[in-house]
Order: structure tokens, then C-alpha cells, then sequence
DNA sequence: GCGACAG
DNA sequence: ATCTTGTCGC
């Protein structure tokens, strides 16, 4: 908690915006096996999509997931698969919270903040402590998160007949950003493109190794 | 005491 | 997140 009082109180989310549209976004993800996480990162161009690069990468589980605490379980996995990164991405979508925190530092602030990168939460369910009500029926109709008071974030609507999606501001970028930048690059899917890819490639690769695993083969 | 709880 | 089962649609 201290961690993420201390990384909330240097930054100031919202009110900080990059100045100009991103050439490529980055989709990221992880998935979770029996003592491994893996972890895919998916990048594209903006505002196209078309699909640039794909990188994965598998670490030790060293964290339980506990709701508020996502960011210790799966950045050290997301770190490892950037490493292997070869342009830049100029902004990270992130499968999780961002402002919408009990502590305004979920895991897109985070993780945004450790690799100075701009960045926006995209999450498929509230944490405690969020009041929602229910958007128009139509693609990029929303309503606002609010906790405590305070607007954190929106609940948007990236498809018609869909679930909407809970948007948050990460790092150096604002909620209207994050909202235009998410909703831009939702296809026909509800969560963004670049994160539904991330989150393919990181199922598969759990299913494969730890299919091999089984069968003692070396990997 | 019970329910709610990013992934 | 994972698992299982079933259904709809490309």
C-alpha cells in the first residue's frame, strides 16, 4: 500500500497529457499457469491496427493475486517481455486499471510509471468501492466511475449488444485520451485489439508449455 | 457475520 | 486468472 501511496502522490494522473496521437500502441497481457506467468505484449500501428510485432516471455509466479494488488503479480512478467521489444510503443494498454484505484495506482499507472511510458487502463470489472451506472446502448456511450466522490474513470461501451468496459487515465494521460485512444482501437471486439491479441498469444503459450512440460520434453 | 473483490 | 459445459455465428 505504501508502494503505491508514494507512486500516486508523485505523479499527477489526469491532468497530463502526451501531445500528439500515438504511432504505435502496445497490447499487454498476462497468463497463468501452474508455478509460471507468461506474458505477451502485442504491437500495432495507430490508428490503423495494422499489426507490427509480437513478443512473450515466461517467469516464476512470485505474487498471489489479491484485488488492489494486482501490478506485484503481473508487472515482473510484462518487464521480462518488453525487454524484447524492439520499437517503442508510444502508448501502452494495459489489461487492468489505471486511476480507478482504491489508491489511484492500479496496475496501467504502474506499470506506465516503470517503463516511462504513457498509458491507459482498460479493465473487465470493478474493484470495491466503484459506483456505476448503466451507458447508452450504443458503441461510445458511457458513464463515469466514481469513488469516493471522485470521477476515476468512465464505464465505456465499445460495442452494441456488449458489456462495456471500465476505462481509467495511466500515466501521463488523461481520461478523454484514454477513452478516444481504447475506443479507437476496439475492432469488433469489446476489449481493445492489441490486448485481445496479447491475451490470445498469452493463452496459447501457457497451454503449449505447460503441455510439453508434461510430456518432459525440454523447452 | 455476510457479501463484494482488476486478473 | 483457470476450469467445465453448452450455444451461437463466422
Amino acid at each position: 500500500m505504501a508502494v503505491q501511496v508514494e507512486l500516486a502522490g508523485t505523479l499527477k494522473t489526469g491532468r497530463e497529457e502526451i501531445s500528439e496521437d500515438p504511432v504505435l500502441v502496445a497490447g499487454m497481457d498476462a497468463s497463468y499457469g501452474h508455478s509460471s506467468a507468461y506474458a505477451a505484449i502485442v504491437i500495432m500501428g495507430y490508428p490503423d491496427l495494422t499489426f507490427q510485432s509480437r513478443v512473450e516471455a515466461r517467469s516464476p509466479t512470485r505474487f498471489p493475486y489479491v484485488p488492489g494488488f494486482f501490478a506485484f503479480r503481473e508487472i515482473p512478467a510484462l518487464l521480462e517481455a518488453y525487454n524484447l521489444v524492439g520499437n517503442p510503443p508510444g502508448v501502452l494498454l494495459v489489461h487492468g486499471h489505471g486511476y480507478s484505484h482504491p489508491r489511484r495506482a492500479g496496475i496501467a499507472i504502474h506499470l506506465g510509471a516503470f517503463l516511462g511510458i504513457p498509458s491507459i487502463g482498460v479493465a473487465g470489472r470493478p474493484l470495491p468501492g466503484m459506483e456505476v451506472s448503466e451507458p447508452g446502448e450504443s458503441r461510445g456511450a458511457c458513464s463515469e466511475i466514481i469513488m469516493e466522490e471522485e470521477v476515476t474513470g468512465v464505464f465505456l461501451r465499445t460495442q452494441e449488444d456488449t458489456r462495456p468496459v471500465y476505462i481509467s487515465a495511466g500515466y501521463r494521460t488523461t481520461l478523454t485520451q484514454a477513452i478516444r485512444i481504447a475506443l479507437s482501437c476496439c475492432r469488433h471486439s469489446r476489449f481493445p485489439e492489441p490486448i485481445r491479441l496479447a491475451d490470445r498469444a498469452a493463452g496459447r503459450m501457457r497451454r503449449r508449455h505447460e503441455r510439453n512440460i508434461l510430456q518432459g520434453d525440454q523447452v
